[in-house]
DNA sequence: ACATTGTGTATTGTATACAAATAGCCAACG
DNA sequence: CGTTGGCTATTTGTATACAATACACAATGT
């Protein structure tokens, strides 16, 4: 993508995950367009690549909204995660080269270090989380898998509450990778799948737990 | 999507289906904006989606060409067809609607008749095919894998390769089909779950020995 | 009071002109 | 003979003007 839709396209996702713009909150193209600084023509490219990947929806009549996430949408989305990240890691097992088996460690001893300060630091998590699951994703060799895993990950719900998790679930996370890697090096694409689906039903879970103190935390006319 | 851009879209894409435009073959925007019969911007936009569902691809620099589908392209996306559709069978046992069950065998009793012709109606069968696989995946009410699924399942090899089908082939379908509407009688996940996988992968080898006829009765040249 | 139709306004859709980038070509040079 | 550099033609990217559509709300009639 060039300069003037890809900036469009980040600063508008940005937004959505930051929470800047409020879910189910309609969207113009033209404010859209002066908050980036660009014309309506790359803001409408942007628009229809955040509506692939679910951030936006259409109504009937073709006007944008911000997704709203429910409960049933995120599950959702961690099931099919789970399948397809469980595949992802099969095909990976007997695939993977040296190189990619290194960035998997390196990925990992970054995200543990993070997670091992006396105050987490989840930016640096989230990104070494990212990464580590990029180059299986990668490895896996399936160019399709990886367009829709693309579309799948990233929600505005979890990127916010990630922030809420607590030190032994980021732990864990590492500790699961860490399986992860074993199961590669010994080639073995059974382990390797079983291992990756616990993982993001793991994940799921601690999402979950994390998500309800969130809310807990407000005041009661917003968390409803 | 509106009509210009609609009718860019359908019309791009049944060109590539029926193979005018040849996989390889670069796109350039102002020619189908001409064969169109519309500008370059709702072009860009049917681009766009058709880039998405893989039926062209940008190089580097953003020129469009027609996706080659290579044997290893074929089979990993069946693969992923039948992880996906298996799942969404799954799902849909619990779920489906008397209604739907309904439309399951009506549509099924017609692909039955097409099949059994003397001369078997193809495009009769593709019909009430898709129809049939659409209801279980509405049924499944998974509005993220609706969307996975509607991006892989159209392929243009397929879709040519599919009029070299023998009838014992078609006939097969319509039993795994009558199969599948038994298991969502039943309510039964697990077993609609294998059936599905079972139905798409026998599905995939019809396809490979179609279209291994297919290839063999053309110039050497040409199937190279 | 309620539905319905009409009208103005906000928003999206499309065409077009122009800007930017890229590829292909050809010449100059090692 | 191959390689590099720059020019030109081709193609894509962006802005903008205008067209079509949908919405809000008032006016009208029942």
């Amino acid at each position: 993508m060039s300069r003037a839709s890809e900036r469009a396209y980040q600063h508008v996702r940005a937004m959505i995950l930051r929470g800047e713009l409020v879910p189910g909150e309609q969207i113009r193209e033209e404010q859209l367009a002066d908050a980036c600084g660009v014309s309506r023509t790359p803001v409408r490219e942007a628009l229809q690549r955040l509506e692939t990947e679910s951030l936006i929806r259409r109504n009937d009549s073709q006007r944008s909204f911000v997704a709203e996430w429910s409960r049933a949408d995120v599950e959702e989305s961690f099931q099919l995660r789970a399948m397809l990240e469980g595949h992802s890691a099969r095909r990976a097992a007997t695939r993977i080269s040296d190189v990619q088996l290194t960035e998997l460690k390196s990925a990992n001893a970054k995200l543990e270090a993070a997670v091992k300060m006396v105050r987490p630091d989840i930016p640096t998590f989230l990104e070494q989380n990212r990464s580590f699951h990029s180059v299986i994703i990668e490895a896996a060799a399936s160019f399709r898998l990886a367009n829709m895993l693309t579309h799948i990950v990233e929600q505005p719900v979890i990127f916010r509450t990630a922030h809420q998790y607590d030190q032994e679930n980021l732990l864990r996370s590492h500790h699961e990778h860490m399986e992860l890697i074993a199961a590669f090096e010994r080639r073995d694409g059974d382990w390797a799948e079983a291992i990756m689906t616990a993982h993001i039903r793991r994940a799921f879970h601690a999402f979950a737990d994390a998500h309800q103190r969130d809310i807990s935390a407000l005041p009661d006319d917003i968390a409803a």
